[in-house]
DNA sequence: TTCGTGATAGAG
DNA sequence: TCTATCACGAAG
């Protein structure tokens, strides 16, 4: 059988392409794994939001890594943020934001303290909660150990582009993606509002 | 809506 | 040393 996990190729192009077509491809992390419902790209250049802008030790990691290394970090004090390198004609990070629990489900219940599987991932601190990912898999090729990795799982998905939440600055791109109508979101997709319309319209 | 939490970076 | 700033989550 064709080994499912997807290469580094994947992560050689623009990181705006990559975290759409992550989206519906599952993340396996040992005995668990989820489908990932939603991701969000920051760009390293123009991108004030990535961490690259005002962080020299992001800005090192993505000289120093290859396209697929996962970038971890601690945000309030409280949760790791699991991102991958994605280094193409642009480079960027792919920020993982949330998973549908698909294998080892009880572990992540165990992990998480909670019984609701739509709780579980639906977030980016929840789902390293779940899945145990810490700062000791910084720097980690995800595209080479099968037990740490993304796997395509042949499903086809309809996937919605939305403007990135939780930040302040260049905030406005719509580099948030999920797949429509999921349950395992983080926050819900923002309805067409009046003031969205306007808003994007006038981009 | 508010608040805890700690790493990071830049200013003084 | 001090301070501001978070790519968050849970409780109220």
């Amino acid at each position: 059988m064709r080994s499912r996990i997807i290469r580094t190729t994947f992560f050689r192009r623009d990181p705006v392409a990559c975290a759409r077509e992550l989206v519906g491809t599952e993340l396996i992390w040992g005995t668990c794994a989820g489908k990932i419902v939603e991701t969000e790209a920051y760009l390293a250049e123009n991108d004030e939001a990535c961490h690259t802008f005002s962080r020299p030790t992001a800005r090192a990691f993505v000289g120093r890594n290859k396209a697929g290394a996962a970038y971890i970090y601690f945000s309030y004090g409280a949760h790791w943020m699991l991102n991958v390198l994605v280094k193409g004609a642009s480079n960027g990070f792919v920020l993982i934001r949330a998973l549908q629990p698909l294998r080892g489900i009880e572990l992540m219940k165990k992990r998480r303290g909670v019984n609701d599987d739509k709780r579980l991932c639906s977030g980016p601190g929840k789902l390293t909660e779940a899945f145990e990912i810490t700062n000791r898999h910084h720097e980690m090729n995800l595209c080479v150990d099968p037990r740490h990795c993304f796997a395509h799982s042949g499903e086809d998905v309809d996937v919605v582009a939305d403007e990135r939440i939780g930040i302040t600055r260049s905030a406005h791109h719509r580099w948030r993606f999920t797949v429509r109508g999921s349950k395992y979101v983080s926050v819900p997709v923002r309805s067409l509002t009046r003031s969205s319309i306007d808003r994007s319209s006038s981009l």
